[in-house]
DNA sequence: CCGGAAGTTTGAGCAAGAGCAACGTTCGCC
DNA sequence: GGCGAACGTTGCTCTTGCTCAAACTTCCGG
């Protein structure tokens, strides 16, 4: 394993109050590894061994029914801890996490959560900072099924792509990552034809571009628009 | 403000492992109220002064949109903590609670939540468990609204109303508190009229029965057939 | 360079459930 | 004891968006 450079760590929220001999420490514990898009990190319902935080790429987290049904619960961006379930007294993992493009992710045994927790500052705080918001996030998601019609539910899924991940480029904005249209109707609840429909539509619109499993979205405020609903 | 007793907490999970003079020094510190049905105990957006815990009675932890509609994301029932904003490193409530029934709850202000993790036994254990099992209710609520028809939806909704409140009558087992029919299209993305065919047709079969905004489900193993999408 | 897999598009038909409307019932309050 | 508000029921219409079907395009591996 090579030595994991201290830079790494050194901007990000969880460690930001830490000195680089405290950082040296935790690198020195880190597992680091790669995942290829479409790779499995971890599995809902696996004994969960332990907690991760991703470097590079992004996640999707997602559920399967007793159906085979699959939704998208949430995305994961670079610089985030996930598969913290131990935060929540959790020994299982709630969901999959999926790598949705090249993905690099450390990760340490759930033995070190406790003393993670209690003799780094900060660590906690920011730890749970993001389960905060991550369920504040999946709240909103949930109205956003209940209260609103496909289309504004589609709309609002990208511009929540495009503000986590998003990368100007000469056209408009970027999602930085693979999303394709079944992967959107997970997200929405409603199925990949109906989501072609839409954005063949919004294309034609001059309000998105996309080719294969990458979609740019050229007008952003027009798209704002339509996902509020009455307007 | 009459003396609180004893016993009004030792059986809860919270403050299972702490003896009677911790349990007389919280209690000390705790104000108690009582909540009419319909009453607001907090509102979403407001600063979090205080957090909670259900002595008695049923809430709704309910969310609005810009467009006046609301959810009811979930229900809290006796001996829970619940307005644990703090926990989650918030200054405001994110939703917004509401005595379902006529309640009764306790409530310390938010600068006593880091002296009672830190100084109590398992306090912290069980609220990070209380907000894990909301959590993953939350995802599961999230997961039906994506992939199940209205009729299953509604199907599980009563079902888990019963699991949490349920009380054994002589038809079958109630529902612990009032809900209406509106209350129950906000919980499932549905209309009123919707349910109300539902539970109509539900009654002509037997499964259920029902008063205004009291519901017994009298045939829960058909229930649940009712609930599993292919079956 | 060819073939298959994965992703995308589009059309046509249909049904679930929303919207609208009207009326009935129960309850609490003056 | 009567009135109004809140809650519930039911019929009808109409739209959204799902299902089914088929063809097209892009990509990747051999």
């Amino acid at each position: 394993m090579p030595k994991l450079d201290e830079s790494l760590l050194t901007g990000l929220p969880p460690f930001s109050r830490l000195d680089r001999q405290q950082i040296r420490e935790i690198l020195n514990q880190a597992t680091s590894r790669r995942y290829e898009e479409g790779a499995e990190i971890f599995r809902e319902g696996h004994d969960a061994e332990r907690f991760f935080l991703l470097l590079d790429g992004y996640l999707r987290v997602i559920r399967t029914t007793p159906g085979g049904d699959q939704i998208i619960v949430l995305h994961i961006s670079p610089g985030q801890l996930f598969g913290i379930a131990p935060a929540l007294q959790r020994t299982t993992y709630p969901a999959t996490a999926v790598a949705a493009a090249e993905s690099i992710a450390l990760s340490w045994p759930v033995r070190l959560w406790h003393p993670f927790i209690t003799t780094y500052e900060g660590f906690a705080t920011e730890s749970y900072k993001t389960l905060g918001r991550r369920l504040g996030e999946i709240q909103t998601t949930l109205t956003e099924m209940a209260t609103q019609a496909v289309e504004q539910r589609v709309a609002a899924v990208l511009l929540r792509m495009v503000n986590q991940s998003g990368q100007k480029t000469g056209e408009g904005i970027a999602i930085g990552f693979p999303v394709t249209r079944n992967n959107i109707s997970e997200m929405t609840g409603t199925t990949l034809h109906t989501v072609s429909r839409l954005l063949s539509a919004w294309e034609k619109d001059g309000i998105v571009r996309s080719t294969r499993k990458r979609i740019v979205v050229t007008d952003p405020h027009r798209l704002v628009m339509i996902g509020e609903p009455r307007g």
